[in-house]
DNA sequence: CGGCTTGCTGAGCAACGGTCAGCACGCTAC
DNA sequence: GTAGCGTGCTGACCGTTGCTCAGCAAGCCG
């Protein structure tokens, strides 16, 4: 009676491997808690050794840092607006596709902004510097000022926190409606609109 | 040679320990991310055996969410207005507290809610208790509908985006004021005032 | 003193993160 | 084809951590 065959264990590239490493932790992050997320599982559903995975990443920690700016740059990439779209039309166009990617992947990103903000501080960094990224983005969309540029500190941290706002309120209407779709888009435009106005 | 006499392990009643334990909770969370924190560690302060931390608590999940309860009923507490305020002040009161809880505590808070929203759901649980509970109470200060109640759920769901709102440009400005306090207090208001008015 | 309650401990287990020496696969050189 | 070599990859091992359990010991009653 021969052993059943295990699964053939491919050889792959350095490159090929990471990627599918961090692809197992962008499936499984929504599923798991982060610190429940354990390397025995991740190494088994590659089909390999956990010593390899610690050949790619030198700690958990590395490799949960891949994984979060994996999350972090699909949707940033989702969220920047192709040549296509007129200077105008940006901020709508970046709110609508920000509600778009909530109501498309609710638990995956509450998972994603739950477990970055959480816990590990190095994690919490790769979080930190996509939201700063993401209002880089929409105040070069809004017009206001160069990224990372010297523009006024309290608009900044106002766009920052309206960010923090459309967060929060678009979990909370993506789990309950209590308005129109397009109510919710204009109610958003409108209350930074008027928190720039000042 | 005798040994260094060590500390004298004193018999406390049930109550005692549950609290000094908590209280070392306390200390240690603003210092410590949540996951770094060792069960051993707390027994060690606490001049006590593992074990009997596990006595009092099943799991360290359950330990976590007591403190992190202790931690919400200080603010809840502190953020709840005494009988002399008059009800039309209660909100600005309230505001105002809050903020200086933020300032008193800096990274204590800061850590609380990093800890609290992030990875482990159970915990995360609390806060979003202890939201609940503070939009609650505010809505009770701005007298809108009753805790729990019936009322508009948008409403509802505003109030409770502002105090995202409100939670994010508070952090930044306790890292970096970029206006006044008497101006944030009512750059704040006004916000909360024109959600309102809709 | 004996017996009861109950605060408390130490030894021990399983699971996890992390290390290390070395195997084996696939390539080129002769 | 086979000797050599880079490198993808593994198994065995270690220290720590969460957690269990049988039982000690301190107080309090009769």
């Amino acid at each position: 009676m021969t052993a059943p065959a295990p699964p053939p264990r491919s050889r792959r590239s350095a490159a090929d491997r990471r990627e599918q490493l961090v692809g197992i932790g962008l499936q499984l992050l929504p599923t798991t808690p982060v610190q429940e997320l354990t390397i025995d599982e991740v190494a088994r559903r590659a089909g390999i050794s956990r010593s390899l995975l610690f050949h790619y990443f030198p700690s958990k920690r590395d490799y949960y840092r891949a994984v979060t700016r994996a999350a972090a740059d699909l949707l940033r990439t989702h969220l920047t607006p192709p040549d296509g779209v007129p200077a105008a039309d940006r901020p709508a166009w970046m709110l609508d596709r920000y509600v778009g990617w909530v109501e498309t992947y609710r638990e995956t990103h509450l998972a994603f902004v739950r477990g970055a903000a959480g816990g590990d501080p190095w994690v919490a960094e790769v979080y930190e510097e996509t939201r700063e990224a993401l209002v880089d983005l929409g105040m070069g969309a809004l017009g206001i000022g160069a990224p990372g540029g010297l523009e006024d500190p309290l608009r900044r941290q106002l766009v920052r926190s309206w960010f923090a706002f459309t967060e929060d309120l678009v979990h909370q209407w993506v789990r309950e409606p209590a308005t129109s779709r397009e109510d919710l888009l204009a109610l958003l435009t409108d209350v930074l609109g008027r928190l720039l106005d000042r």
